[in-house]
DNA sequence: TATTGTTATACTCTATAACTATA
DNA sequence: TATAGTTATAGAGTATAACAATA
């Protein structure tokens, strides 16, 4: 691969990455709330410090995220019964369905796009895809 | 392409997008900069109107940021000679070095990533990266 | 004494509403 | 009167510093 394609490609995986991080459940759900609940819902329930490790925020940051999100009735925030200095912070149901929900639309998005390719083009990106996600996971 | 495959393929460019938004040239440079920087570098000197539209911010939010940019030496701001109420923003030589830097830095970070790939992984990406980009295109 | 979370405070980016200058 | 930009003000998300509770 060229120079200018490597710059090609990756111009084109923000772009893209853009359109698709647009679609979301509620528009009332910014970026880092949504980030959060991803990571809830992939991960499992967590620690307020894991989380905020996890989204690469501080401790203060993710603290007033998470308020929000209690009080909104998206998350649970338990205190740990083991260790009294920890608290859990999980899904509510509705959070689950949130998650769900924006998941499902961007499935649907990026798949009305896909639709429009050709069985070849489709073959293409299915041999790209492990490869682009090694490059994520390096 | 099944459902799942068009799954992990979205959510691998969601990550890897990440990833590359992270190599900044300068950590001082917010994304909501850095964007308005790209979008004058990409499509030339513009007005508040047309970057707010761009960016799909208000005018009052754009306005703040140009000032901001204005500032820093980054950005400059000029009266428009035929219509008083426009005004022309555009960027500074220290702009235009910025984006470039960061240009470079983020090329740089992905092809680092491609390097450790084999010729057939680089050509099933070669193959991958046109049809992507029209899936950004649509 | 170290760890975990929270509160206090401030800065940036976003918005809506109201205003100024120009066409 | 309509348009382009700006100012005033407020809310969300980020940070650092200081504090409280627990191990």
């Amino acid at each position: 691969m060229s120079h200018v394609l490597g710059h090609e490609l990756r111009v084109t995986l923000l772009r893209l990455a853009r359109r698709v991080r647009a679609e979301r459940a509620d528009d009332a759900m910014s970026d880092a709330r949504l980030s959060v609940l991803f990571a809830l819902f992939n991960e499992g329930a967590q620690t307020l410090g894991s989380l905020s490790e996890h989204e690469r925020v501080t401790p203060p940051s993710m603290n007033r995220t998470i308020n929000s999100l209690v009080e909104s009735g998206i998350v649970t925030r338990v205190s740990d019964a083991s260790d009294g200095r920890k608290v859990t912070i999980d899904l509510s149901p509705e959070g689950r369905r949130l998650v769900k929900e924006t998941r499902r639309k961007r499935d649907a998005w990026f798949a009305s796009r896909l639709a429009s390719l050709n069985p070849d083009e489709r073959a293409a990106l299915d041999a790209a895809a492990p490869i682009l996600r090694r490059l994520a996971d390096q």
